[in-house]
DNA sequence: GCCGATTTGTCCGTATGTATC
DNA sequence: CGATACATACGGACAAATCGG
C-alpha cells in the first residue's frame, strides 16, 4: 500500500470509470476540480490522466476537458497490454486456474537455444513446459527459459504453482520490463498432444523476453495459446511521435 | 514541426539510440546532463525518458541511471505498439506497397453490422473490402466500415491509395485513439481466395475501433493477415498499477 | 466577429524522498 | 557517511483550443 498520490488518484478514477459512475462520453471533472477534490497539484492530476489516456479509459481534448471512452465489453480477454500472470487472470476473473508441469530440466544453451531465446551460449538454465487449465480447459502451453544465475533454486514445486510469487516474494526480483512478440503458427505435435485444437492446425504464439531491475534478461517465455481462447487487447495513441 | 521542446528530445534521443551512439546496455547521461546539455528543465527530459521508457528503448533504474534496452534486430515488424498504416510501414521498410479495392459500398448499419462494428444501428456506413500487397505478395485483407457523417466523399479512387493520407490531409480528422484486439480465426473463403495460405487453416484478425479527437469512433476495421507475415510486438511495463 | 472564462498542453524552478555507490 | 541519480510532488507561468455571451 504505497502513499503515492497520483496512483491513488489514478485506481481511485478507474474504479469510478469502470463501476460506471462516469457515463461513456462523459467528460470528467476537470483537472482544476480534480486538484481541489484530491487536494494536489495539477502535475499529479495530469500524471494520472494521462495513465488513463495511455490504456484507452479516457480521451482528452484541449480546451474541452476528458471524456470517459471506457467500454466494458471487452473486459473479459486474456491479455490486456501489461504483465500479468496466469493465475492473476484467473482470479481476476473468478475462475478455477490449474498448472500441470510437463517437463522441468537444467540445461545448457546452445547455439539453436541461444539463436531461439537470446540467452548467451552457455547460460545455465532451466527449461520448464507447463500446461495452464481454466475451469479444466488446457488453454495455454508454455515453454519457459530461466536464468539459473537469477532465477536460484527453482524447483518442480514452485513450477506447479506461480513462478512469479516466487520469483517476487521470495527471491525479490523486480520485474520491470517484458519485451512481447505475438505471431500466428503451425502446431506442433505437442501441442495437438496437449491442447485440444479441433479443426484450427495454427494457434497464436506470444514470445517475451522479461529484464529484471538489473536490466538483465533472465526469462525468455514462449506461450502457445488456444485461438479460441486468445485475444490480446492494446490502446494505440496516434501522437505526433512517430518519426 | 513543432517547437515542443520534448518532442525535439524524445526525438533527438530516439535517433540515437537506434544509430547506435549508445551501446546496449549502456548508460545514458544523467538527468542533470541532459538537462544542461538540451538547455532545459527536468521535467521536460524527464517526460522524453518516459516515452523512451514506454517504447521499451530505454528502462531507469533509480539511483543508477538509464539504461539502453534497444534490440534493433526487431525493427522489421509489421506492427509496433502505434498506429501505422500499410503504406507508412512499406515506405519504412523500402518496399513496394499496391492496393487492390476488391468492393466498394455504402450501406446503412443493421443488427448485425452493429454488433460487429459497435457503430449505431441506422448508421450511414462506407464499407471497402481491400487487398494489400508488398512486393507482389497478398499479404492483408481488409475490411473497413467508415462513418459517413465523419468520413465525407469517399471514392474509390482514394480507397485505390491511402485513406489515411485523405483523412489527415483533405479533410484534416486527427486520428487520436484506437483500440486493437487480436485473435485468430479460421479462414474464410474469401481469404482463402485471395490471401495464399498454403498449409495454414487460420489468420491473424486485428480488429480496430478508431476514434477522432471529437471522441466519436468512426472507424471500424478488421484486418486479416497472412500469418506467414504478420508478427505484432509490444513492449509491457510492470508499474504498480496492476490493481 | 470579438472578448473573456474555462480547460487542457507545455515548460520552468524548486524541494524532498529513496536507492545506489 | 556523502555524492549521485532517479521518483514524487508542489506551485507558477504562459500558450492554445474551446465555448458562451
Amino acid at each position: 500500500m504505497p502513499k503515492i498520490r497520483y496512483l491513488e488518484i489514478y485506481r481511485d478514477l478507474k474504479t469510478k470509470i469502470e463501476t460506471g459512475e462516469y457515463e461513456f462520453q462523459e467528460l470528467l471533472p476537470s483537472e482544476n476540480h480534480l486538484i481541489v477534490s484530491y487536494g494536489c497539484s495539477r502535475n499529479t492530476v495530469r500524471r494520472a490522466l494521462a495513465s488513463l489516456a495511455a490504456e484507452g479509459y479516457v480521451q482528452s481534448m484541449q480546451g474541452k476537458g476528458v471524456r470517459n471512452i471506457f467500454q466494458p465489453t471487452a473486459q473479459a480477454s486474456l491479455m490486456i497490454g501489461g504483465i500479468e500472470t496466469f493465475r492473476e487472470f484467473a482470479s481476476r476473473n473468478g475462475q478455477a486456474p490449474k498448472t500441470e508441469v510437463l517437463c522441468f530440466a537444467e540445461l545448457t544453451a546452445d547455439k539453436k537455444i541461444t539463436r531461439r531465446t537470446g540467452f548467451p551460449i552457455g547460460s545455465q538454465l532451466y527449461y520448464i513446459q507447463r500446461l495452464h487449465y481454466l475451469d479444466g480447459v488446457p488453454l495455454i502451453l508454455n515453454h519457459n527459459y530461466f536464468l539459473k544465475d537469477v532465477v536460484t533454486n527453482l524447483t518442480q514445486e514452485i513450477a506447479e504453482n506461480s513462478i512469479y510469487d516466487y520469483l517476487e516474494n521470495e527471491l525479490h526480483i523486480v520485474i520491470v520490463n517484458s519485451k512481447r512478440e505475438m505471431t500466428v503458427e503451425r502446431m506442433t505435435e505437442i501441442d495437438e498432444k496437449y491442447l485440444n485444437l479441433g479443426e484450427y492446425n495454427c494457434l497464436a504464439v506470444v514470445s517475451s523476453h522479461t529484464y529484471n531491475s538489473e536490466g538483465v534478461m533472465f526469462e525468455y517465455t514462449q506461450s502457445r495459446h488456444h485461438p479460441d481462447h486468445f485475444r490480446f487487447q492494446d490502446n494505440a495513441i496516434r501522437r505526433g511521435l512517430s518519426h
